[in-house]
DNA sequence: ATAGAATTTGCAACTTAATTGCAAATTTGA
DNA sequence: TCAAATTTGCAATTAAGTTGCAAATTCTAT
C-alpha cells in the first residue's frame, strides 16, 4: 500500500484508498461511500492540504481527484472528452518535454498542467 | 481590425472588441460595458459557439475569454497565479513542442491546453 | 471499561458562476 | 413606417462547493 495512505483514518482513509485506484469526482465518491457531500468535500479539502491527493478540473468546473504520489502516480497529462467530460489519465511527460515547456513561462513555475481535449473512444461509437 | 470582428453587432461586437485587446472574465466585461450579466453570458456563449472567442478557466472555475484568431492571437499557454488567480497569456508553443506533446494522447486531439501555475510578479512583492 | 476531550459528521443554509423563461425593448428590413 | 425578428433586463433557477452548529463518533488517559 502507498505510504500516502498511512496515518489516515475514517473517511479520509476511505476516500484516499478509492482515489489510489482511480480518478473520481466528489459525486462519484459520494456514490461509493455513503456520507454527506459536506463530509466528502471537507475530507477532499483536508487531503488536498496534506498533498495526499491532487485536483483536476474539467471544463464544466467539476473537480476530479487522484492520489498525489510521485512513485505510484506521477503528475501526468489528462485527456478530457468534449462530449462526456470524462477525464482520462495519460502517461507522464518525460523530463525533456517538461523542460521544453517550462521555457515558455516568464514566472517561476510551481506546477505544469497539460490537458488534451477531443472525443473519447466511448463517445465515438 | 481583425476579421473575427466583422459582421458582429450590438453587445456581441462590444465584447469581442474588448477581448481582442485583453483576456477578461465575465465580471470584468460587465464592469466595462454596463449590461445585465445574463446579456454578458448569452453573448459570450454565442461568441464561443461561433468560435470568435475562446475560454480559459482558472482554478476557481471562473471563465476568462480572449479573441480566438489564429493570426492575431494563436492558441498559447497560460500562467495562473495561485495567489490572485489572474491569468497571464504567454507566447505560443512552436510546432515541435506541440508535436512532442500530442504523442502523449491515445485519442485524437482537438485542442491542447497548457497551464503553468505559480506566483506572479505582482503577488511576489 | 469509562468518562471527558477532541475530532468528525449530518443537516440545512449559504455562496458564486452560470443558465433560463418570459415579457419588454430594441433592431431590422420590406 | 410598421410588423417580424432579435436582443435585453429581470428574477428565478441550477450546480459545485462551503460553512455554522449541534449531534455523533473516536481518541486518550485513568
Ligand atoms: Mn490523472
Ligand atoms: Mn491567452
Ligand atoms: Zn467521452
Ligand atoms: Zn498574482
Amino acid at each position: 500500500m502507498c505510504d500516502k495512505l498511512k496515518n489516515l483514518k475514517n473517511n479520509e482513509f476511505k476516500i484516499a484508498l478509492l482515489l489510489s485506484q482511480k480518478i473520481l469526482s466528489a459525486k462519484e465518491l459520494q456514490n461509493l461511500i455513503n456520507v454527506d457531500k459536506a463530509t466528502i468535500y471537507r475530507n477532499i479539502k483536508n487531503l488536498l492540504k496534506k498533498e495526499i491527493i491532487r485536483e483536476i478540473k474539467n471544463s464544466n468546473g467539476v473537480g476530479f481527484y487522484e492520489l498525489n504520489c510521485k512513485i505510484h502516480n506521477p503528475i501526468h497529462p489528462h485527456f478530457e472528452c468534449i462530449i462526456c467530460n470524462k477525464i482520462y489519465c495519460l502517461k507522464a511527460l518525460n523530463s525533456e518535454d517538461v523542460l521544453a515547456l517550462s521555457n515558455y513561462s516568464p514566472f517561476e513555475i510551481k506546477e505544469i498542467e497539460v490537458k488534451f481535449k477531443g472525443i473519447c473512444n466511448e463517445c465515438k461509437k
